[in-house]
RNA sequence: GCCCGAGUGGCGGAAUUGGCAGACGCGAAGGAUUCAAAAUCCUUUGGCCGUAAGGUCGUGUGGGUUCAAGUCCCACCUCGGGUACCA
């Protein structure tokens, strides 16, 4: 039996304990309330980084506590192992992505274990496991045959030194590649998309449904960005003016179609398939130019408001017609109009648009107001509220009227029609790599597009390939894997090239989690049923757009195709993001190189003090400098309440029997209230204040003990014992530890335990008297008096007779229990 | 640029519903113990004025609402994250 805390020795022989007694393995009929806890799949870089210490440290205390609380807690981990930077390795050292991604899954499940994380390791697999990709092909051809995936042309980062398609962050902030230095151009690519838009609707309505982080539910909805408004034609001018028949309009989509009257030009994006035929032949070479440098130029810089506006666009030479005036207005290309918004073409409106303001005044075009501005404005375009001037039948009106009354005009005109219009885009499944996920479609030159018959799944990846440095994707060279007949003709075919995204892979993993070992579908519907919505899905704020989106679209098209239950509309029922770990100030990530290990800490002061240091330095979903830690504290508070709670301990030999004194009755008030403190903070996620919690009741302890009466010995034991058990799920090991020496059973198959309410009552309280407002004296008082004893008991008290003197209160407000204020 | 957050002592933070600002930890100082040190235990610790009692200022900046504002409202400043091929 030891005597002295020794983190290493209890912690490996607890993790061991834990995997052999299968304490955390779940079945699905188990009878308890289903608890689903989930951090998100970890890509699997090394060994564990402070990041996924943080993650990881909170989901386990979930599973811990949800188990003390009585329910079968589903905690499963895998791991999300495809992915550039294996492939990247692959190039740099040769070694085969597969032999490297199984070295760092083995070293990231190791750390996982070293500190003390507990899952159902039955359950586990990883996104390259050929059951998982089969299923994931499945999944993809399952959404094909749904039109759900199609193919289309898209603009990709070219780098033509390495001959293939470059991942934002391969691009530097120059425009150039990271590997060849030569500059990138956006070029033109058939790729696979997932036609998320379909559901775009659905995902901003089923936000109601979970309970999320209010601000990762507002980033999923501007993502989305739905807007409402008027597409409408605006037909071409003819030299004099007058309208052409000839040639269809010009399609614009505008979220204001009460400005109408005020649009003096129109803008269509660079990139427009009616360039060419709308350029007039003056301007021809100047409109090419123009078109070479926004093609190289970002989204970001397009949408900027920054730079000289007039640069950033040219006229095409041709006119439009405003269909509300009937007057033509000059066209123009602009980089700030996207192909891939709305129409790609927009009316502009100076009056009511700053950007449209600065590019009329660059381009010398007319300005209209056409939303009267309140008398003392005195900006340039004005967008706010305000009733419709120079605007005919629109006129006097309030916008909101003004745009129900356009748009029904446009629709009485035959011109155009309300819209409602989504910034979101399909989902660029593509990526020209080899390691990932197969797309399980065969290119056959008589029959076309044909996917590969179920029974040929998975669609493998060959080992036997050549990764060189251009970082061009073995599989397009791969005699072995390009060569197919057509499961259709049966003539030579060949292979689809690309593979998937890998947020494809972590898109439905945690539905797999449930019945990891079904051969016969990705999931049987019992086990989705008993499980699923996950109760609490844990991960970091930078997934809180993408990748959720991705899961909520797969969850609800597989519901939708009777894969999945027509009843499960979201994945996650609650969500919780903790906060990123920054050394030096910025960002820790694997591809800034500025990570910390665990291992050292691990070595040195135990899993339990790193746990503890995670949860005590700040709220959970907060960013925390690594500086901050104080892991010597945490060992110091640890060893501390071992000191105290071993039987062995002089402190606790020292105690008393007999009667209890009043000081005794107050240790049972504080245990009764650290347990409902802690309950609480457990489950508001709010563990900075339990650590916070724990050292406050332990110095307590150990204040009452070296009075000189001492503590009660009865008092002591359950005071100690409450303590550990609340610990239990942050201090795993610890805390069975030395339960185990105390009470010789197991603490993580202990009932939680429950707060006495009638021993946490105080009878006696403290009064604040305020006057004006500031702290002038605290009396104690019994806890029921009435507002008017109070009062009465505020001005009698000395103290406030020597503040008032002689002047009588003007007011005074009483708010039992405790605050008086009074008003002179 | 656009979208989303955050600013409180020397530092990380606490204050759950508008009601005692600074819980708890780190750091620092002093004391006990010790031959000595480590470890441990105890005490003090927002600024300024004051021997003290006490006073006064104080939650990024400037305004406002209120008996009362870290908390609510308006404007601004600074820092961090996301921005569709890193995961």
């Amino acid at each position: 039996m030891e005597q002295t805390y020794n983190p290493q020795e209890i912690e490996s022989r607890w993790q061991q304990r834990w995997i052999d007694d299968g304490t955390y393995e779940v079945d699905n009929d188990d009878t308890r309330p289903s608890y689903y806890v989930l951090s998100m799949y970890p890509y699997p870089s090394g060994p564990a980084h402070m990041g996924h210490v943080r993650n990881y440290t909170m989901g386990d205390l979930l599973v811990r506590y949800r188990t003390m609380r009585g329910d079968g807690v589903l905690s499963p981990i895998g791991f999300d192992s495809f992915g550039l930077p294996a492939e990247n390795a692959a190039i740099k050292t040769g070694t085969h992505p597969r032999i490297h991604t199984k070295e760092n899954i083995e070293k990231l499940s190791a750390s996982l274990r070293r500190i003390g994380a507990v899952y159902d390791l039955r359950r586990s697999f990883s996104s390259h496991d050929s059951q998982y990709m089969k299923w994931t092909q499945w999944i993809f051809l399952k959404l094909y045959s749904a039109s759900l995936a199609y193919r289309d042309r898209a603009s990709v980062n070219w780098c033509p030194g390495c001959q293939t398609v470059l991942a934002n962050e391969q691009v530097l902030t120059d425009g150039t590649c990271e590997r060849s230095g030569d500059l990138v151009e956006n070029r033109e690519m058939e790729q696979w998309f997932y036609r998320i838009t379909e559901y775009a609707q659905q995902l901003i309505d089923d936000l109601d449904k979970v309970e999320w982080p209010e601000k990762v539910k507002l980033m999923q909805q501007n993502w989305i960005g739905r807007s409402e408004g008027a597409e409408f034609g605006l037909p071409i001018a003819d030299k004099e003016g007058g309208k052409r028949e000839d040639v269809p309009p010009l399609e614009v989509y505008t979220t204001r179609p009460d400005t109408g009257f005020g649009m003096t030009f129109a803008v269509m994006s660079p990139e427009h398939p009616r360039v060419d035929e709308l350029v007039t032949e003056e301007n021809k070479s100047a409109v090419a130019s123009f078109q070479k440098e926004v093609a190289n130029r970002s989204e970001m810089d397009r949408l900027s408001s920054e730079g000289n506006i007039a640069k950033r666009g040219v006229p095409t030479g041709s006119s439009v017609i405003n269909p509300f005036t009937n007057k033509p207005v000059p066209l123009f290309l602009a980089d700030y109009v996207l192909m891939n918004y709305g129409t790609g073409a927009i009316m502009a409106v100076p009056g009511e648009d700053q950007r449209d303001w600065d590019f009329a005044v660059a381009h010398g075009c007319e300005i209209i107001r056409t939303v009267e501005p309140p008398e003392d404005f005195e900006g340039e375009a004005y967008t706010g509220d305000g009733k419709s001037i120079n605007s005919g039948f629109l006129d006097g009106l309030q916008i909101k009227e003004a745009k129900e009354t356009a748009i029904h005009w446009l629709e009485d005109q035959n011109l155009g029609s309300h819209r409602i219009n989504y910034r979101l885009r399909d989902w660029l499944v593509s990526r020209q790599r080899y390691w990932g996920c197969p797309i399980p479609i065969i290119f056959c030159e008589e029959c076309g597009e044909q996917p590969v018959p179920e029974k040929d799944l998975p669609v493998e990846l060959p080992d036997d390939v050549k990764f060189v440095p251009t970082g061009r994707s073995p599989l397009t060279t791969d005699e072995g894997f390009l060569k197919v007949d057509c499961p259709k003709c049966g003539n030579e075919a060949k292979r689809e090239t690309d593979t998937m995204d890998t947020f494809v892979d972590s898109s439905w993993y945690f539905l797999r989690f449930t019945d990891p070992l079904n051969e016969e579908s990705p999931f049987g519907e019992s086990a989705i049923k008993h499980w699923l919505p996950v109760d609490q899905y844990i991960g970091g704020v930078e997934h809180a757009i993408l990748h959720l989106m991705y899961a909520r679209f797969f969850t609800k098209a597989l519901a939708d195709l009777g894969v999945a239950p027509k009843g499960l509309r979201e994945p996650f029922k609650r969500l919780f993001t903790q906060g990123m770990i920054r050394l030096g100030g910025s960002k820790m990530s694997k591809s800034k190189g500025n990570l910390v290990a665990p291992e050292a800490i691990l070595d040195d002061q135990g899993a339990d003090a790193l746990r503890l240091a995670h949860l005590q330095v700040k709220p959970p979903q907060e960013d925390v400098d690594w500086e901050d830690f104080g892991i010597d504290g945490c060992a110091k508070f640890l060893n501390r309440v071992w000191r105290i709670a071993h039987p062995h301990s002089l402190l606790l030999q020292e105690s008393r029997e007999g009667d209890k004194n009043e000081q005794d009755e107050e240790i049972v008030r504080q245990t009764n209230r650290l347990i409902e403190r802690i309950t609480k903070d457990y489950d508001r996620w709010s563990y900075n204040t339990a650590v916070a919690a724990f050292m406050e009741f332990t110095n307590t302890l150990y204040r009452w003990i070296q009075t000189e009466e001492g503590g009660h010995s009865e008092v002591l034991e359950s005071a100690i014992d409450a303590l550990l058990l609340v610990m239990a799920p942050a201090t795993p090991h610890f805390s069975a530890e030395l339960w185990e020496i105390r009470n010789s059973s197991h603490i993580h198959e202990e009932p939680w335990p429950k707060a006495d309410k009638s021993k946490i009552e105080s009878e006696t309280v403290t009064i604040v008297v305020q006057v004006n407002g500031k702290l002038k004296d605290r009396i104690e008082a019994a806890s029921d008096l009435s507002e008017n004893e109070i009062q009465e008991l505020a001005l009698g008290s000395e103290r406030i007779k020597e503040v008032l003197t002689d002047q009588t209160p003007k007011r005074i407000i009483v708010k039992p229990p405790s605050l008086v204020n009074i008003v002179l």
